[in-house]
DNA sequence: GCATGATCATGC
DNA sequence: GCATGATCATGC
């Protein structure tokens, strides 16, 4: 019987040895230049196939740790209580780092009970304790062997991030309960999410447990890609990488034990309409505000309320929750619809749905809508309410109006030029506002700039003000929309009278 | 009065 | 200079 180079029953024995991997590709782990194994060539193409997800995983517990990769419900090192998590990492245009992915943990079992809280549940079992291993997805890289293994460490939550966890758990939990996994959606918690796993098809919908048994897409619970982000940056790189810029981000919650008795949805949603009722005015001058009606003084209010001193809160960033301020007009109608970043032309028309940008960023994005109401020449505070695009509208009246955009882009635009008293006004038919119930698509750029195949120029901007067509017609940047009638319907009513 | 096209403001 | 969030302005 051949000994094991580590202690598997030591999470820092099991570290040790795992940081010798650092610096190393997973090429140089087959070919025994770390660690001791050397497999055949085929099983070398097996793990490499860019088609099996966690082969590069498989590939180090088989090869490198030398045990049997397994999907069971125990941690992988069982008696360390260590999970073994091989994960890709990617660079920003910026230079910043990122998460390649969210962080899949373990299948919500739905044939059976679930257990109610994180304590008690298999996921926490298994995962309160991971080796996290980073690996950099540089695609220019021919085989994913290539990929440098450039971070390693042994990775439990915080204190105050375990109390929102735990929350979340609880949850997802209580949702499975009901027998109403089907309306599970990644954006309904902040760091634990329940993620699709596994086809979207139709037929590989699940029964479930729980009464009503309806169907619902297999889920799993995960570590969100914003989540990820953030113990990529603020704990797996700290210390190592030192260019790092230093970030700002402040924490809302000071101390887990201020969840004891609400979840963190409650906690930031009360701290806001805690003040409901005060006009921005009066808001301004307790927080030392200028009052001086810019575009930022209402959201800025927002983060004030909330209790941080920036527009940087550690836990929006951790969940991808993104603060809109809504104001209402005097007779209960939002003026403008919510803008979101624009797209490329050529880029959105090869996505797919499933994976598109639009789809990922609300199936992934929660709102914190921050509502004030005009009374006079004042906005009045209302209220607080989070919220995330409703999982069937997304799949269905959301996929539609971005279909339309897609196909028209694809079928080539028609341009109007019509000429006004005040210049020249280019139209388009891309679908308009009324044509779909949710979204819309709009410029959004900095200046105009139009540059069409026959050489004509129209606007003051420049090309980076625009992008491409696919038949080379340049046209200002455009990004979706979601109506601002639609949003209304979302808003609880008491934000509104 | 609002839809649509156009543009502004701030932070990094 | 870009990314992102937000608002302006005109014609119908």
């Amino acid at each position: 019987m051949s000994s094991l180079p580590y202690d598997k029953s030591s999470p820092a024995s099991i570290e040790q040895y795992a940081k010798l991997l650092v610096g190393h590709t997973f090429q140089d782990v087959l070919n025994g230049v770390v660690g001791k194994c050397q497999p055949s060539q085929e099983k070398a193409s097996e793990y490499s196939n860019p088609n099996r997800k966690g082969g590069l995983g498989n590939l180090l517990e088989e090869v490198y740790f030398e045990y049997k990769a397994n999907s069971e419900s125990k941690a992988d090192f069982d008696e360390a209580g260590v999970e073994l998590k091989a994960t890709p990492y990617e660079y920003n245009k910026n230079g910043s780092a990122k998460a390649g992915e969210r962080l899949v943990l373990s299948m919500i079992n739905y044939s059976g009970e679930i257990e109610p809280t994180l304590e008690e549940s298999h996921v926490w079992q298994k995962c309160k304790l991971i080796l996290l291993i980073y690996y950099l997805r540089d695609k220019t890289l021919k085989s994913n062997l290539q990929y440098p293994i450039d971070f390693v460490t042994l990775f439990t939550p915080s204190e105050t991030d375990k109390a929102i966890i735990a929350n979340d758990y609880k949850y997802i939990a209580e949702k499975v309960m009901s027998g109403k996994a089907e309306t599970l959606s990644e954006a309904d918690t902040f760091y634990l999410g329940a993620c699709t796993k596994g086809s979207t098809a139709e037929k590989s919908k699940v029964k479930q447990f729980y009464p009503p048994h309806t169907l619902a897409k297999k889920r799993a619970f995960c570590y969100k890609n914003s989540y990820m982000t953030y113990v990529l940056n603020d704990y797996v790189m700290q210390g190592v990488i030192t260019y790092q810029q230093e970030e700002k981000y402040e924490p809302i919650l000071k101390d887990a034990s201020e969840l004891e008795d609400k979840t963190f949805a409650t906690f930031i949603v009360s701290k806001i309409n805690h003040y409901a009722g005060l006009t921005d005015k009066e808001l301004c001058s307790k927080f030392d505000r200028e009052y001086n009606n810019n575009k930022a003084q209402w959201t800025d209010l927002a983060y004030r309320m909330l209790g941080i001193k920036s527009n940087r809160a550690e836990e929006f960033r951790k969940a991808n929750l993104t603060v809109k301020v809504i104001r209402i007009e005097e007779n209960g109608k939002m003026r403008e619809s919510m803008s979101f970043p624009p797209f490329k032309y050529k880029e959105l028309i090869e996505e797919e749905w499933e994976n598109s940008n639009l789809h990922n960023y609300f199936e992934e994005t929660r709102f914190l809508f921050v509502v004030f109401k005009r009374s006079g020449n004042n906005y009045v505070l209302k209220g607080a309410q989070l919220w995330n695009m409703p999982l069937e509208k997304l799949d269905s009246t959301v996929k539609a109006g971005w279909d339309s955009v897609v196909n028209t882009i694809k079928a080539g635009i028609k341009f109007e030029i019509v000429e006004t008293a005040n210049g020249v006004v280019v139209k388009n038919n891309l679908p308009k506002k009324a044509d779909n119930e949710i979204i819309h698509v709009r410029p959004h750029a900095q200046k105009r700039y139009f540059k069409f195949t026959d050489g004509t120029v129209i606007g003051d901007g420049n090309e980076s003000d625009a992008n491409q067509l696919p038949d080379g017609t340049w046209m200002p940047h455009y990004s979706f929309w979601i109506n601002n009638d639609y949003i209304e319907k979302q808003l609880d009513k008491n934000l509104l009278d």
